[in-house]
DNA sequence: GTCGAATTTAGAATAGTTCTTGATATTGGT
DNA sequence: ACCAATATCAAGAACTATTCTAAATTCGAC
């Protein structure tokens, strides 16, 4: 995985190729973004800030990238209750805290060693490939 | 709570009022819909069901009648992806398993003691009112 | 360089949900 | 019981995030 958190945005180097998808200018740049500012993005926050180095980029192929990327396991798709969905380039298995009074969202790790389905009374036989853990509250003194 | 669950509808007793939300006819048949399949039905489904009741009910009302017992804690509101959202009458608690094989969502609840914030390494100082656990997969071999 | 495939663009279309407005029902005060 | 005030409902318009469509552009293999 590509991660070069402190580095500018024009010397980050991401590779031609990508988990098999090819990258193009508008998905590297898309990708850029992501891994510029991780504060969770929308569709629309990710085409204003590649319109600053792409200025002539649409909407629609944002979407189109965003799609590419999660498709290819590169990006994770983040759905809050009914909002806009959010990208995030860590793709590593984690949860998200949402700061109520902020808005901020920051990623939550599972402490070493824990299996979360261990704790759960799941359905006979079930197979879990995917988990998706949001927990909402606020920072600081309530 | 009023949990009759293997009561037919037309017997189901269900106050006048549930948390401070006056039950009038649309939202007692709403409500009543939701303990009767809990299968986790989107607002459509809801307005389908309780059609068969009151005929003339309109989905805008199916919408205000869901919303207001979200907003009182007499309903919980589960979205998935950018699906649709569903309507439990369930608000102990809990977690789905969404088998991605046949669309069936079933509640999980976590095992007793289990404290899911204990396991996560959360922002300093943050305090957590609300969790939301949603897995996906397969009942039985892959 | 040429050709076919993949990608991008712009705008139209879609789906779920919310909003608006006027009608209807319910409640509380007298 | 009557009236005014308030809450709720119905129908359809409006809204928003996203997807689709079709045409233009770009890319990569030959």
């Amino acid at each position: 995985m590509v991660d070069n958190l402190s580095v500018p945005s024009s010397e980050m180097v991401i590779p031609e190729e990508i988990s098999g998808l090819r990258m193009t200018r508008q998905r590297r740049e898309v990708y850029r973004t992501l891994l510029q500012d991780r504060d969770h993005p929308t569709a629309n926050d990710v085409f204003v800030r590649v319109k600053e180095s792409l200025p002539s980029i649409s909407l629609a192929t944002v979407y189109n990238c965003l799609e590419a990327l999660v498709q290819h396991g590169i990006v994770r798709q983040v759905n809050f209750e009914r909002e806009s969905s959010r990208f995030c380039p860590n793709v590593a298995e984690h949860g998200h805290f949402h700061d109520r009074s902020t808005g901020v969202i920051h990623d939550v790790i599972f402490k070493p060693g824990v299996n979360l389905a261990d704790f759960l009374e799941l359905p006979e036989g079930a197979v879990v490939t995917d988990i998706e853990l949001t927990l909402r509250g606020q920072l600081g003194s309530i």
